[in-house]
DNA sequence: TTGTATGCGTTATCAG
DNA sequence: CTGATAACGCATACAA
């Protein structure tokens, strides 16, 4: 790889003029611009990063921590920030991340000046206390500040008004064990009930954890009605078609399923389920914003998804 | 950040102890050891890794270019990789690609002394020419030397046997378009119906792009019997399995399918289908290997995947 | 407009 | 055993 050293050479100026014709750019003569021009086109030279960032400040590095758990929606996720971050000429560092102490571990091992913000993503279990310029989207609990979430009551709600709007009225909410995201589907799940005046029947919120397609079972054994199921993500629908169509329920004839957390981009996903869609590109865009400092001051950002029918 | 000079300071010794004691660490008497260490936990000092790349030669740093369009079996690659790669204190800068142009793009903007290699995985698109240090991995015309690929002849090969030995003997092969996948593929299929001396019928060769589930509909509606399906990945046959189901032909028991690219990890498939898995854990080894140059006699690599049942 | 000198944080060389 | 000092490649304040 040629230096810096080498264009200033062939173009008989000093590093600093070279410097400036490749970045600040003004205040040089003409004639030594098309020299240095020359000189690093023939060269092929290119800046070399690693130098610039330990000369200026930013690394142009942002670590990029995924819970395994949720790797079907890293698989959504990642695309967009990687545009975003290649549109900003940033740079991402991923890491994947089973519980605290991977996380602990790989902040530990990308914050040591090699990247200018952290983010984590998908973490449902308890996080490790973190700096103040980590950003967490989509986990569990968001120690307000530089957060991104989900209004996952709204979701629960618009899901509910759907359904019931499409006549079904025994509706499932297939939900987290524990957690804010299992409180406000919860909660949502209630406010959409109590809108259309239906009872609010304790049988019909099944625990997906451990097994979705078990508490799916269990409901179904003990003989609970429903016609409309709220799952969680569209790998809970999955599991839940299976075992519905294994007890030759038809979708969404006998019964409408409809996923709080859709994934567009996901193929392979022929029938086509109703969803809550988050809008990811605009996702990342604000995980920019924050880690740019534009959105310093917003503090905790909400976002809320589209229903799309299936 | 403490530097090394706020530690040297502290510890009253030069610049050069602190860091023979952090890194080298031979021939340093034991008072002035006891005096570094302890400086470096009071002021919780970690030797910058940019500094550090830019004194020494390698920066750590991995560029994995993966192929938007294969982005399921990225899911799969992905944390294999950045598993070894973090044993190995190396660090994965992620970027998608989404043809030549897109590949030609990541290579550039990480190849300015950021990475020390770079992957590419997964491209079925014609590639750039590429540098020495550019591994690939599952792609479509893999130049030779730096190459890890799947062995596909045998994986349709093995598929065959497996079916035919489970009583199905009219077996369609729904391949890629072209490439020389496709044609391992063909040829392994051709080789497996020969061993059980069946006949090889063309019609019985689909073509599933743009659309494996169109490609499927064809076959059907040209009234050419199959019982036995051979798809190349998990969404081909999640898809295929979809339209059978519209045709009301039950998987497996008027009809069995094999995916040749499998992928464990990808939870919501619940009704288990056979398939040809590749150990990802070795792949992503053997990557290693030839990116620290352990490997780097060894050419271009062909794994062999593993027959799993349903 | 241009060149010189200095700093960024480490590692490595070489005297002492 | 240890401490100056010189790289590494670039940006930039300062001087000319």
């Amino acid at each position: 790889m040629a230096t810096i050293n080498d264009v200033s050479r062939l173009a008989r100026v000093s590093k600093a003029t070279v410097s400036r014709v490749l970045s600040g750019s003004r205040g040089v003569r003409d004639e030594s611009r098309q020299a240095v021009l020359k000189a690093a086109g023939a060269l092929n030279y290119q800046p070399n990063q690693v130098a610039q960032s330990l000369s200026g400040q930013s690394t142009g590095c942002v670590g990029v921590i995924c819970a395994m758990e949720s790797m079907q929606l890293a698989v959504n996720y990642l695309p967009a920030l990687e545009k975003q971050f290649s549109r900003h000429n940033k740079h991402l560092l991923l890491r994947f991340a089973d519980d605290a102490m991977g996380v602990e571990d790989a902040l530990f091992s990308m914050g040591r000046g090699l990247c200018d913000a952290m983010i984590i993503i998908g973490a449902r279990f308890p996080l490790p206390s973190l700096d103040k310029d980590v950003i967490l989207i989509d986990c569990l609990d968001a120690p307000g500040e530089n957060s991104i979430s989900f209004d996952h009551a709204f979701a629960a709600e618009t899901a509910c008004h759907y359904l019931i709007n499409h006549g079904r009225r025994q509706l499932v909410l297939l939900n987290y064990a524990d957690g804010e995201t299992a409180e406000q589907l919860l909660q949502g799940y209630r406010r959409g009930l109590e809108y259309h005046l239906l009872p609010y029947n304790r049988q019909r919120v099944a625990c997906r954890d451990p097994s979705p397609s078990v508490a799916l079972q269990s409901l179904i054994n003990s003989g609970t009605p429903f016609n409309g199921l709220l799952v969680v993500n569209p790998a809970d629908a999955r599991e839940a078609l299976s075992v519905l169509h294994a007890f030759g329920r038809s979708v969404p004839d006998s019964l409408a399923i409809i996923s709080l957390e859709g994934s567009t981009s996901l193929p392979g996903s022929l029938l086509p389920l109703p969803a809550i869609e988050y809008p990811l590109e605009k996702l990342a865009e604000k995980a920019l914003d924050m880690i740019t400092g534009k959105l310093q001051d917003g503090g905790p950002l909400v976002i809320r998804g589209n229903l799309v029918a299936g």
